[in-house]
DNA sequence: TGTACATCAGTGAACGCGCGTTCACTGATGTAC
DNA sequence: TGTACATCAGTGAACGCGCGTTCACTGATGTAC
């Protein structure tokens, strides 16, 4: 694997993402994928063995960007504060602020499309959005253990939960806008969030 | 339209529904349909015109059903209860406690599972959809409004916003519950969503 | 630096299967008189 | 109550198109000597 038609690898990756996130998985055909990447049907088989191979690339290329955006926010809040409490705050801020700042509506995510349609997706791809789900959870509660060890949490609660809260609330917060077609839904969903953070640890003035 | 093929017609949807929230729409063929129904395709098309009005039928039964479940929940927590708040804290438990008595993990969305296909869906049926999740968003924001004007909330917040998240979080929830196959993962998050409630509206005692 | 060969990054044509839809039909049930 | 007709609730066969995949090929780029 050379690294001369990374380029183009990448064109399909992203094409195809687009059409994924709007006519679902099943429906992205290859002569669609083609069409926009400029390419011959041949050429893509030369890239991805298979259609299914073409789904992992997709969900590979979605994770690492997803994880690059929290890995700067949460780098970005770091620097900005001391306090867990706050810097997971700040972070919740940053996060809302970049969603609202799209152009459009969140296109959507990977893992919720192919969630939807996990029969068409193989084992081994349906095992890496596990993975990742998980990873997001543990990304999170890392930062919540940190906060409860400081502020005890109003109401008896299980981390991992309010970890999930997160993605959760990502999750519902792009199909919600996606179907009223608003997009600062998103963005609203994520302040009520960072609200019952805030909730659970700040202490009473 | 008589009544002497309304049990078949209940059959393709229950039947589809199934298929629909495993593989999705477009996956979902006409044959696989009939084949678990016991009909043939002449049958179908007598019952659906097309595809899509299958579609149509498919979102319209789980609005209804979802709207029955909502209704029902209210009309228990209400008899429990006086005041807006308690009320709804106690609709939210009889949620969690009837998404957790699910034999196993929620089945999935129309509405979600739509929104990640949204251009295979006609025009008419995403308009049904939009109409649904603003009349969730009425729904819940009518209960939020009694409950603020007794208990003002802890945060200023758009009750608009705090009735999505309830939508959202549940949308959420069923996506993460799926991905990492955890039937408690949907009820714990109600859980947390009831959590915000108290703690935006119960007054500190 | 030139040549020989290997690999890379594709092309073009063909395949067979499954899909949604149509059409002419039919037996069972309901309705009018 | 019996008969004539209409509608209901389907059946069975065929259609054409689009799909994912394969295969034999090819020109451009890289590597060894």
């Amino acid at each position: 694997m050379g690294r001369r038609g990374e380029a183009t690898r990448e064109r399909i990756l992203a094409v195809a993402e687009a059409i994924v996130l709007q006519q679902g998985y099943s429906a992205t055909s290859i002569d669609a994928v083609i069409a926009n990447a400029g390419i011959t049907k041949s050429g893509f088989f030369y890239h991805f063995k298979s259609k299914n191979q073409l789904a992992k690339g997709l969900l590979e290329r979605y994770v690492r960007q997803d994880d690059a955006v929290f890995s700067r926010l949460f780098a970005r809040a770091d620097s900005l504060s001391e306090d867990p409490l706050q810097r997971f705050l700040i972070f919740l801020k940053l996060l809302e602020e970049t969603m609202a700042n799209l152009e459009s509506n969140h296109p959507g995510c990977i893992v919720a499309a192919y969630c939807y349609e996990c029969e068409q997706i193989e084992p081994e791809v349906l095992a890496i959005m596990k993975e990742s789900v998980l990873s997001w959870r543990r990304m999170f509660t890392a930062r919540l253990d940190e906060i409860a060890a400081l502020y005890p949490p109003r109401y008896e609660v299980v981390l991992a939960d309010v970890a999930d809260m997160a993605t959760s609330g990502i999750e519902g917060g792009i199909i919600l806008s996606k179907v009223i077609d608003d997009k600062n839904l998103l963005p609203r969903q994520i302040a009520q969030y960072r609200n019952y953070v805030r909730a659970l640890f700040e202490p009473a003035s």
